[in-house]
RNA sequence: CGCGGGGUAGAGCAGUAGCAGCUCGCCAGGCCCAUAACCUGGAGGUCGUGGGUGCGAAUCCCACCCCCGCAA
C-alpha cells in the first residue's frame, strides 16, 4: 500500500527482489495542478507498468466489496510505505503474517502524517527510518528495526524524501522483512511516553516572520520545500523563498534586504540570512543573483 | 467560464505611438605582480504568434499560444 513517489522506490525493491505482488491499494486518482487535470498516483503507476492488480478507494472502511477481494488474495504481507489514510483494522487484518510499515522518523517521536518535514523545523541533528509493525492506533506499533539518519543542517523536505527512499533505504526494508519473516526478529514495543506527533503541513505555517532567528527560518525554508514553500511579501507581492539559504554573522532590521558582494542577505531577529533563489508572484523563480540585476533599487527595501 | 501577474539580446529587467535600452554575461583589446576589480571597443533582437487601427505600433484593439502567483 502506498500512494506518492516517495513510496516508489519502495515498491520497486519488491519488484525486484522476488516478492510477489498480488495487490497494490492506493489513493484513488485527484485532479492536482492549476488546470485541476485528473491525475494518477505514482504508485499506480508503476503498478499498471508491471501488471499488478490495483485497488483504489475513497473510504477503505466501508468498502465492503474491496476488503473481500483482498481477502480471496490471501497475502501473507502487507507493507504500507505513505499511504495517505487511517488504514481500517478490516484491512490489517487480513495478511496471514501482519502488516509492515516504513516510517520516515526514529518512532516514537514523530508519528503522524508530516515526520520528514517537522524533523527538518524542529533543527533535529538526527533522525531515520522504522520499520514496524502496525496495529490499531497510528505508528504505534511494535518496532522491527530502525536506521539512524545523521542531518548536517542543509537538508531540504525534498531531498530528505530522497536519502529516505534511496538504494540503501529500500534495502533496509527487504533486509527487515527477509528477517522478520525467518523469525529473526523480536518486535520492540514504543514507549509511548517519548511518543511526540505531527499534523499535516498547513499553508499558514510557510509564512516567514522575519523577527524569528535565522536559524528558525532557515529551518523552515528547507522543511517547506517543495511544498508549500516558505514565503514573505515584497511591496504587497507574494515571494517565495527557496533552499540553500545559508546563516551569517552580521545584524540589520528585521526583513531588510542588503546586498553584499553579489549576495542576497535579509535581517533576521539576530543574524543574517543569504538566500540564493526567489520567485515573485506572477514570474518564474530566479536566482537572487539575477534578480539583483534587474531590481537595482532594491537595496534598502524590506520584506513584510 | 474561479481571481490575478507575465512573455523585449544568453540571464534578470526598463521602455503606454516617433532611431529598441539598462545591468550582468559573452567576444576582442588595454591596465595591472595579479584578479571575479578597473578602462576601451564589439557581437548578439521577427519585442510570444496571427490579424486590425495609425503617416508611424514593443506600446492601442481583437483572437490565439505559452509561463507563473492565489485558490482548489
Amino acid at each position: 500500500m502506498g500512494t506518492p513517489e516517495f513510496a516508489v522506490p519502495y515498491l520497486k525493491s519488491l519488484l525486484n527482489n522476488d516478492f510477489e505482488i498480488v495487490g497494490i491499494i492506493t489513493q484513488p486518482d485527484k485532479p492536482t495542478g492549476r488546470k485541476q487535470i485528473i491525475s494518477i498516483p505514482p504508485v499506480k503507476a508503476v503498478a499498471i507498468q508491471n501488471n499488478i492488480r490495483i485497488f483504489q478507494s475513497e473510504k477503505l472502511k466501508t468498502d465492503t466489496k474491496i476488503i473481500e477481494e483482498l481477502k480471496s488474495l490471501e497475502p501473507d504481507l502487507t507493507v504500507v510505505v505513505a499511504y495517505g489514510q487511517i488504514i481500517p483494522q478490516a484491512i490489517l487484518n487480513i495478511a496471514k503474517l501482519g502488516n509492515i510499515n516504513v516510517h520516515p522518523s526514529l518512532l516514537p517521536k514523530y508519528r503522524g502524517a508530516s515526520p520528514i518535514q517537522n524533523a527538518i523545523l524542529n533543527g533535529e541533528t538526527k533522525t531515520g527510518i522504522t520499520i514496524m509493525l502496525m496495529d490499531a492506533k497510528m505508528d504505534h506499533g511494535p518496532i522491527l528495526a530502525q536506521k539512524e539518519l545523521l542531518l548536517a543542517g542543509n537538508e531540504d523536505n525534498e531531498s530528505l524524501h530522497k536519502i529516505m527512499s534511496d538504494n540503501s533505504s529500500t534495502n533496509f526494508l527487504i533486509e527487515t522483512i527477509k528477517k522478520f519473516i525467518s523469525n529473526q526478529i523480536a518486535p520492540t514495543i514504543q514507549n509511548d511516553e517519548q511518543a511526540t506527533y505531527c499534523q499535516l503541513i498547513s499553508k499558514e505555517e510557510a509564512k516567514i516572520n522575519w523577527h524569528k532567528s535565522a536559524q528558525i527560518i532557515s529551518n523552515q525554508i528547507r522543511a517547506f520545500y517543495p511544498w508549500p514553500t516558505a514565503w514573505t511579501t515584497l511591496s504587497k507581492k507574494r515571494v517565495k523563498i527557496f533552499p540553500p539559504v545559508n546563516i551569517t554573522d552580521g545584524h540589520t532590521l528585521a526583513g531588510k534586504i542588503i546586498i553584499n558582494n553579489d549576495k542576497f542577505l535579509i535581517g533576521c531577529n539576530d543574524q543574517l540570512l543569504e538566500i540564493s533563489e526567489l520567485q515573485i508572484e506572477g514570474k518564474n523563480k530566479i536566482k537572487a543573483k539575477d534578480f539583483i540585476l534587474g531590481n537595482k533599487d532594491i537595496i534598502d527595501q524590506s520584506f513584510e
